[in-house]
RNA sequence: GGAGCGGGCCGGGCGGCCGCGCCGUCAGCAGGCGGUGAGGAAAGUCCGGGCUCCACAGGGCAGGGUGGUGGGUAACGCCCACCCGGGGUGACCCGAGGGAAAGUGCCACAGAAACAUACCGCCGGCCGGUGGGCCGGUAAGGGUGAAAAGGUGCGGUAAGAGCGCACCGGCGGCGUGGUGACACGCCGGCCAGGCAAACCCCGCCCGGAGCAAGGCCGAGUAGGGGGAGAUGAGGUGGCCCGCCGAUCCCCGGGUAGGCCGCUAGAGGCCUCCGGCAACGGAGGUCCCAGAGAGAUGGCCGCCGCACCGAGGGAUGCCUCGGUGUACAGAACCCGGCUUACAGGCCCGCUCCCGUU
RNA sequence: CGGGGCGUGGCGCAGCUUGGCUAGCGCGCAGCGUUCGGGACGCUGAGGUCGGCGGUUCAAAUCCGCCCGCCCCGA
């Protein structure tokens, strides 16, 4: 199934407050459990870089949120850091692959 | 062959797999198919317009911008041509380039004096035994400084000085050429320090906001409390006038939905004509992103182009391996400016050396 | 989209209005003195492309233009 997308600030808010929280080197990635449906958001900020670099990071991240087998009803939120512009799309993967799994918000595996 | 100057342009190509936005189409949905999808700067937001609303955008003051002349343009602080000044052997480059006899102000230090004077001097007269002193003339020389009542030469004089003369520079007048800035020529007389990116004066230009402009539809709380108001709330932004004109402000509460604006335009390309050019005119032809937490991507292969290393061949080439392949991402739309940019291409021109 | 502010020794700030005087102050740093030793105190000293590049001017931290970085408002 397609992941929607998170939008309004106020689900945001909502998974910054109440969502579980791993950090990375490169990433911050947040889960909620959710009724309905899987949603996705994906935050880039000017720390980043110029909008070119936020660009290819955030492209990056929606291509990789696309390969791996998410599960159902849940929130996620995904922080570039500052370090994410210089990091390929591996390492990118690699990263974000282990934060979700500690999460648990991969398919087939419970929470860590 | 080597240095260099000025313009214009490109800024990777082909393919595979998996994806995204928009439009069209099929479909009950899921989705399928076809088309299309970033730049020369999309950037910085430094100017100018279009568009929308405020009154039909009007008057004055204040404030801001601009500044050789003539043209181009919708407009500009942009562009083109020319003039003047400065730099370069040259091609060319640089210049906020109106006014300092409207007024005010500033010109540190040094120096006698910074815009009006006389320190050392020079010359004359008087006093004195000398050293020197006093009075007067002068501004050539010395010294200070970024800058000292134009420069050089001759005459002249007690010494000197535009005091006189010649040339140059500046100023004023006249004439000629030019649309003009200005240039050239003749005549006159010698009066003029710099700074206006100091205040200022003069000419010209500028109403305010900005697509979250502005308009339509729908949902929903509520018809609550306080205050101002035809003796004029508010529009209105710095002020005043003028105009429109009946609602406006604060607290409390609710909503963060959809549609239009939204992309065909001062548009791109080609040909011809006018113009030195910027540009304008005519004809033909093309349709070229439109999101709304914001699409144009991810991974890989081959080729191209640079650089490095190794080997072969032999000055130019070939093979293999490695590295690199910029700056940067539309958000209402245009015209400029500025800044960033790996590498490469084309055109015109200058100087030097060599050969014929 | 519109608007504002800041950048000066290691740190925090003045100076800019009205250009020139020595770029100044506090903390910090180094040396010496004082003390048995340290702190405090006293004396002395080092350390600054005034964010960068141009321009105006005799002369620029200061005036003008462009650029860079940081921060903050309003819709």
């Amino acid at each position: 199934m397609k992941p929607q997308r998170l939008r309004s600030d106020r689900d945001f808010q909502r998974v910054y407050a109440e969502g579980a929280r791993r950090a990375g080197k490169l990433l911050v990635a947040y889960r909620c459990p959710a009724e309905q449906a899987l949603r996705v958001g994906v935050v880039v900020g000017r720390r980043v870089g110029k909008a070119v670099a936020r660009n290819r990071v955030r492209r990056r991240l929606r291509e990789i949120l696309r390969q791996l087998p998410l599960a159902g009803a849940q929130d996620l939120v995904v922080t570039a850091r500052a370090q994410a512009a210089g990091a390929s799309f591996w390492e990118l993967r690699e990263e974000l692959w282990g934060l979700l799994k500690e999460l648990g918000a991969l398919r087939g595996e419970g929470p860590a």
